[in-house]
DNA sequence: TTTATTTACTCAAACGATTTCGGAAATATT
DNA sequence: AATATTTCCGAAATCGTTTGAGTAAATAAA
């Protein structure tokens, strides 16, 4: 019978108690003036008395802001996008903001839906980072066209689009992985990243092209591989890359879940690394320095993505109501080569 | 100018264009009975044209649910409750609940603010897996408190509490992997695990101990840590445990990070894995088995810990404002142990 | 034809917090 | 002492949706 509780959860409820109108009890809550600091202290006392907490809908929808941040990640296990949640949140949360992570799981159904939700629940603006897949950013329309801010970042949109966008430098750091293999001598590169839809994949892709033409290198056709970068269809890529000679002396992954498969898959076959083939990866996992010989890749410092983000979407809420007109910032953030003992 | 967008997203302003009442759109978009076949298509028709998503703040203000579920994380990156998240969120969402993933980032000081922010936004119900640190839970108590289920899992409070539990059997996996070790022919074994004061480590502890004490070995005081199971501090306690002989002929890790930096420290001093130091992780992180030995370690079934927890909460939310008396689950969830090169 | 019943809709009151307007009391100014 | 100003507080409207009560029209039953 413990289900009876005391039920003071709403300003009314202390105001009469208090003997007081809700509009004062309110007023304290939010440190208006013209408050006796009598009465102050009294409501006070009670609010913490009662365990009062303000209704989140309530107060959002009377003053149309909910003090919260739609974030949309393809999946909350990838390393860039952990450290980004971390550091996005402790950013966030000093402002008084809180934010609420959701995972598209990379399927485009699940991204429509969560925008729709997010704005449904009238967030004060949304980050995300796209599912592989999404090439029409129509879904987030909804958001924009009701003036939700947007901010992408890692995956975003290639056609123009009326949102904020923060991105690595993708063809930078695929050319600079690339030339790291030519220097080193390698003549016949493979290339198994994902499909070139996505910008950081098309991105890489031509970053890959730019180092190999460059160097007068030919881009073999049959070395080129497109799929989601998961351990198992990287497998099968190694298989057909491995089916017949000649063998690729260097392989550049799209990832570094990509490349430890093909490290693997090289110790199973008894290939060398990085004597007879030398390998390449993406993001900087830290999976890719505890395998062995650890993994040469490209880091893309997802804190300074995480605070450029945080940067952005303060100016833009703190502009939120003033007639400043919303710029839609493109910042690229600089990668770096990471040499390791695969090559 | 493009900024005056048809302020098309109220249920008023689609009725006023019909020329009907809120009421007739409310039922419409609620599936009510009573609502003739024209009329219906009609606003169906409306609702589409103008792209409205009804206002969650409103809809939960006067119905007093939300439809969605607050999860709280000490880490999404960790392995174990990443798995979780994506299966519990796409068994709430099949069922119209979206998830409100928030990350404690193992600070009590952040997971008492999300307990109250949750609150505040009135979430159906939440799911939690506390901080390292957590012992004591009262800042649960506003949620339990005004009756909001809350359902603890891996990380779950020590004492009574009234919410579900479900955990996973940290005893018997402690048990069977010391035991391992044991049967392998080891005497003298180090455990390096977490502060024995959230239940996982306490009854990993208890486990480690029951093995020991069981086959008559010694547990050595100095050979037991206890700290934060990241990689700086596992090295920390790695160069204690081999500061001088006689060295430990093997180390049962509380998780499979420790165990990996075990492997490093190993490798580094030139001691042979598994033939002079065999090594256990813990949770079957998929980390343990891309190094080279690759590591035996303990599986936690973080699917069969979610799914039952979805069950749960279905279970629950489903019995909400019947009579049924809540009841207050608790779970277990077996482990299995794996056995890999690393012993 | 009169009386029930069903159908299709509207009215208006909630939900809980915020905020504008204005009133009363206290204080300051002339 | 009369007036102006400031300080503190309350009444009431508002945000957008839901829902019980009520009403008029259409249909069914008597």
């Amino acid at each position: 019978m413990k289900k009876k509780f005391t039920r003071k959860n709403s300003i009314q409820d202390i105001a009469e108690v208090l003997q007081l109108s809700a509009a004062t009890i309110s007023r304290v809550l939010n440190n208006h003036p013209h408050v006796h600091e009598t009465t102050r202290s009294k409501v006070m006392a009670m609010v913490e008395q009662v365990g009062y907490k303000r209704n989140a809908m309530a107060s959002g929808l009377r003053t149309n802001k909910t003090n919260s941040i739609g974030l949309i990640v393809p999946k909350v296990s990838m390393y860039i996008h952990a450290e980004i949640i971390t550091i996005i949140q402790n950013g966030l949360h000093t402002q008084g903001y809180n934010l609420i992570i959701c995972q598209s799981n990379d399927s485009v159904e699940m991204e429509k839906d969560l925008c729709q939700t997010l704005y449904a629940s009238r967030v004060d603006a949304v980050i995300a980072a796209s599912t592989l897949f999404t090439t029409d950013f129509s879904h987030f329309d909804i958001l924009t066209d009701n003036n939700v801010p947007v901010i992408f970042y890692d995956r975003v949109p290639v056609d123009p689009y009326p949102a904020c966008i923060i991105r690595g430098d993708d063809f930078h750091g695929a050319y600079l992985a690339t030339s790291h293999l030519i220097e080193l001598g390698c003549k016949s590169i493979a290339y198994i990243s994902g499909p070139p839809v996505s910008n950081i994949y098309i991105d890489r892709l031509a970053g890959f092209k730019k180092a190999m033409t460059q160097n007068r290198l030919p881009i073999v056709k049959e070395w080129l591989f497109y799929h989601e970068l998961d351990a198992d269809n990287a497998r099968k890529s190694l298989h057909r890359l491995f089916e017949s000679k000649p063998y690729p002396d260097a392989i550049f992954a799209g990832n570094d879940v990509t490349a430890i498969a093909a490290l693997g898959f090289a110790r199973e076959k008894g290939i060398a690394v990085p004597g007879e083939l030398k390998i390449v990866g993406y993001s900087n996992d830290p999976r890719s320095s505890i395998v062995t010989p650890s993994i040469t890749t490209v880091d893309q410092f997802p804190a300074r993505i995480a605070n450029q983000i945080v940067t952005e979407l303060l100016k833009i809420l703190e502009n939120r109501n003033s007639d400043v007109d919303i710029e839609y910032t493109q910042v690229t953030i600089p990668v770096q080569l990471i040499r390791r003992m695969s090559t």
